[in-house]
RNA sequence: GGGCGAUUAGCUCAGCUGGCUAGAGCGCCUGCCUUACAAGCAGGAGGUCACUGGUUCGAGCCCAGUAUCGCCCA
């Protein structure tokens, strides 16, 4: 069947059409099988207002690696997607979409707001999956998963009750974190601190009895409503005698002691503080520590409340002004000073988090972390680079409770009811009819929602069935890899393991692969306001972008071309700057794998099906050096994913292909095609094609879990063309289907030999002078020149005999005239100086002696300053005692050979 | 303040347990539309491996310190 392949690839002509094959032929999908190992990973289900970014294309290649390449290995591989409601994110979206409608979530109530919800997630929330499918990911996808879906809220609801019921989870009125925008708690983890430049006021409050007074100095004088203390430190030499007086608040009239605590930091402003429990972490703790009253001044719109007295009922900003201008009034206000300090933001919505004291629900933490890092410090749960361990130690060592609890209404209620009654405390796995305290059927549900965070911990076996005791979970449970970026250890990893240990009883997966972060090419985050991210979509697709304030007009790379460029640049979890012309590297390398197989199926035409395997007899010393050089390629490929280093997997794949494969044995079997050819050798011709099939075979494999497009593509032209290409074990992989469930390429370790490899490098070493000789003396392309190959008398110089031909057509020579021995240089001919041989390049009237002394003496000058480090290193006693026999006798070789080369130098020179 | 990472060619990065004449891609220079590929081929130039000390026969790699940048935690 004759093969009509573009000579430019076009990924849009294949991309969707192999995807949509894979889909149809039901390729992701995974059952248990006892006869077989599984291969597991969640993926980390991205949320589902969200649209894919560059972040989640590495992310998600990565897994899609992991996932191909153990699927291609001969594991059970399932990798389970699904999305995350994102509880705080989806509600503002919903909201604000609504406003725009002029609708209002409190308008609606809550039933009605959950359907809009619901039905938005219906229209939307397939967005993200949509993009996967189009990166290439090789999902299971008829066990896709959402976070809020029946099953996994059944989970959600389980892991509370049994949490509750031992104690792990209680409720408590206690300073949090509150978002005024968002109007809600916040976990810890959800605060993002960021220095900026504020004010420190000095306050001076009077004592009570008016004779002396304490200057405090806060970042925030409008709390000073709800002071409910000054404190020092007990060592403070200053201040020993005030202790126990008490002062007069200013503005408010509020009479409060001067109490001694060690926590107060006595270079800090004056060394005097105000306390105010109710909105501040340290000052609430201080309040606990000292029996001091909680003031709450602000409401949950950060607003101030009736406590604030004359200064009620103003937004957060206008307090402090209004408070400020009335200290100064009242000469309260001793002084204004700069001072930078750090501010705490919600990480969704970046609005300035206000310490609030509210009834919420806690995770005991303690227990559920103490487990966890035994799992880690055991070796049960592995971090990759191991690097990461540490920050997942230290976040779980000094790890506080868990507020879960979130004011908003689409996520996870909570399973809580209280009686009317008797006012118990029930969690239920569903609604109670009736109090099992006093009988009373007044019962009312817990208005608030779980974190969202909470039933992602659970997903590594909620996505699995439980809390049913599933075939699945006992198949695939622990997963074996979860891959994700460091930013989420805390939210994610340490949880899952957390939930894992405690509600499993094992680890939620073996592995964690911590990949870098995406940056733009300035070393920035990339984020929607700063207008510096890169679309993966359109990176793939084609299109403009605006990018760095300028628009970018990606030509369409194609998934593979953004997948292998991504890898490329994914080293060991270093930080990946990206810019949109990083892609034309995986483009320019998707084009040349395309155009090597275009070469390969143009010459198997009207092949065959040949008879038997190929007999290493029959091999040339070429063929055994590719075959060699392959088995090297597949040995750093795997072994680099093994090792979850992609870069290294995709540059052994590539250097295999492009330098090896392309540059020299495509080359070469040309001429041996044409020569072949010429003497009617059909035997030496049908094996060059059938290993170029073969070659070509394997590559695919090995790039198939970078690239997968493409290769799949190309395998099924080679299917067509070439069906039975097995060169040596005819059963050693099947060649049909699809090539993402083909098996991957076996090791045969008996291939490499690394004394050809040096022979023929060799052999490259002669090519590449003789080119270069050709390139500088001008002579034209297609002009053959003559070659003299002069071994020296006595050197150790491979047997170049069954490499001549080669040599000449690759360097465009006649076939080269071996001379052993001869020590000048021919006239007309120009000189290289190889170890232990000599080039000589027949150049006639375009001989330029200047030119060729100029050349001789540059490398002259090279080779004496090689020499003389080198006999400086052998001159040192030291070295030859102390340094390892083998490796004084390698220095030694070396230091003869670069003798060696030095002679023929001057003698070449001399020769002139 | 504590921790982690980075600093290697003009740019972006490799360089694992010290033995290196320090590699790749892009860019640059030169020559080629050679029947797979100009998204390509061939040839080339380009580096006091941030700095200062130390350990060692030997340091890009190990140790100590300094500087600059980035991230995380408090």
């Amino acid at each position: 069947m004759p093969v009509t392949l573009d000579s430019r690839y076009d990924p849009r002509q294949v991309e969707d059409r192999i995807y949509r094959a894979w889909e149809a032929e039901g390729c992701f999908g995974s059952q248990p099988d006892a006869d077989r190992v599984p291969y597991t990973v969640a993926i980390p289900p991205p949320n589902v207002t969200g649209a894919l970014h560059m972040g989640h294309a590495l992310n998600n290649t990565v897994q899609d690696i992991l996932v191909r390449a153990r699927r291609m290995q001969g594991r059970n591989t399932l990798w389970l997607p699904g999305t995350d409601h994102a509880g705080i994110a989806t509600q503002t979206v919903v909201d604000k979409m609504l406003k725009k409608d002029g609708f209002s979530r409190e308008g609606l109530g809550r039933e009605k707001f959950l359907e809009r919800v619901w039905q938005w997630k219906g229209e939307y929330g397939g967005r993200i999956i949509g993009q996967l499918k189009r990166l290439g990911a090789s999902c299971d996808w008829s066990r896709q998963r959402f976070t809020m879906d029946e099953g996994l809220a059944k989970a959600v609801t389980e892991a509370f009750c049994r949490l509750f019921e031992k104690g792990l989870i209680y409720r408590g009125h206690y300073l949090v974190n509150w978002c005024p925008s968002c109007r809600t708690a916040l976990a810890d983890d959800e605060v993002e601190h960021e220095e900026s430049d504020g004010w420190l006021w000095h306050i001076r409050y009077p004592s009570v009895d008016g004779r002396f007074s304490v200057v405090v100095a806060t970042t925030r004088p409008e709390t000073m409503l709800g002071d409910t203390a000054v404190a020092v430190n007990p060592e403070d030499e200053r201040y020993k005698a005030l202790v126990g007086k008490r002062l007069r608040l200013p503005l408010v009239g509020r009479e409060v002691p001067i109490i001694a605590d060690p926590a107060v930091d006595m270079s800090f402003g004056t060394g005097a503080v105000k306390v105010t429990p109710a909105h501040d972490p340290a000052d609430f703790e201080m309040g606990n520590r000292h029996n001091l009253p909680r003031i709450s001044i602000l409401d949950e719109d950060g607003r101030t409340t009736a406590e604030a007295g004359a200064f009620a009922n103003l937004d957060r900003a206008e307090a402090r002004e209004r408070v400020v201008a009335e200290l100064e009034r009242e000469r309260c206000l001793e002084k204004t000073e700069p001072h930078r300090h750090s501010v705490g933001r919600h990480d969704r919505c970046h609005m300035t988090i206000e310490p609030r004291l509210s009834d919420q629900w806690f995770v005991k933490m303690k227990p559920l972390a103490e487990a966890a890092i035994e799992a880690s410090r055991s070796g049960r749960v592995k971090f990759h680079p191991a690097r990461w361990e540490k920050v997942y130690l230290s976040w779980l060592e000094n790890v506080r409770d868990w507020c879960i609890s979130r004011q908003i209404w689409w996520g996870h209620r909570i399973p809580v009811w209280y009686c009317r009654s008797c006012e118990k405390v029930i969690a239920a796995r569903s609604a109670p009819e009736k109090c099992p305290r006093c009988g009373g059927a007044e019962l009312r549900q817990d208005e608030d929602v779980l974190d969202t965070w909470f039933s992602s911990s659970l997903w590594p076996f909620s996505t699995l069935g439980w809390p049913a005791e599933t075939a699945d979970l006992a198949y695939y449970y622990p997963t074996s890899a979860l891959v994700t970026d460091r930013g989420i250890i805390y939210f994610w990893v340490a949880r899952m393991v957390m939930m894992g240990l405690e509600l499993m009883r094992n680890v939620p997966f073996r592995d964690v692969c911590i990949h870098g972060t995406v940056l733009d090419e300035t070393g920035a985050k990339m984020s929607k306001s700063k207008g510096n991210g890169i679309d993966p979509i359109v990176m793939i697709e084609g299109g403009t972008q605006e990018y760095l304030g300028k628009p970018y007009e990606s030509p369409g790379y194609g998934a593979d071309a953004v997948r292998f460029s991504l890898m490329v640049l994914t080293t060991e979890g270093q930080d990946v700057k990206l810019s949109p012309s990083k892609f034309e590297m995986g483009r320019n390398f998707c084009n040349k794998v395309w155009n090597a197989s275009r070469f390969v199926l143009m010459n198997l035409e009207g092949l065959g099906k040949p008879d038997g395997s190929v007999a290493d007899e029959d091999l040339a010393r070429e063929d055994r050096w590719i075959l060699s050089r392959l088995e090297l390629a597949v040995e750093r490929t795997g072994a680099a994913i093994d090792a979850f280093r992609f870069n290294d997997a995709a540059q052994a794949a590539y250097d295999f292909v492009w330098r090896d494969f392309c540059d020299w044995y495509v080359e070469l079997s040309k001429a041996r095609l044409r020569r072949a050819e010429k003497a009617g050798d059909a035997a030496g011709a049908l094996l060059v094609r059938r290993l170029l099939a073969y070659l070509l075979d394997r590559s695919l494999r090995l790039l198939h879990p970078v690239t997968p497009f493409i290769t799949e593509e190309l395998w099924t032209h080679l299917n067509a063309s070439c069906p039975d290409r097995e060169c040596f074990s005819l059963a050693a992989a099947p060649a049909s289907g699809r090539l993402m469930t083909a098996p991957w390429p076996r090791r045969e370790p008996a291939r490499r030999d690394e004394r050809l490899e040096a022979e023929f490098e060799l052999v490259q070493e002669i090519v590449r002078e003789v080119r270069n000789i050709r390139q500088k003396t001008g002579v034209p392309a297609r002009e053959k020149v003559q070659m003299i190959l002069a071994p020296e008398k006595g050197a150790k110089v491979p047997d170049l005999s069954a490499h001549l031909e080669l040599i000449a057509e690759m360097s465009g020579s006649e076939m080269p005239q071996v001379r052993p021995g001869i020590e000048g240089k021919p006239e007309g001919y120009a000189s290289a100086v190889l170890t232990g041989l000599k080039v000589f390049v027949g150049l006639g009237e375009r001989h330029d002696a200047a030119g060729e002394k100029a050349r001789l003496e540059a490398e002259l000058a090279k080779e004496e300053d090689l020499l003389a480090r080198s006999e400086a290193r052998l001159a040192n006693q030291s070295f030859l005692a102390k340094a390892p026999p083998k490796l004084v006798e390698e220095y030694r070789t070396k230091r003869d050979e670069i003798v060696g080369r030095i002679h023929a130098l001057r003698k070449s020179l001399e020769s002139l």
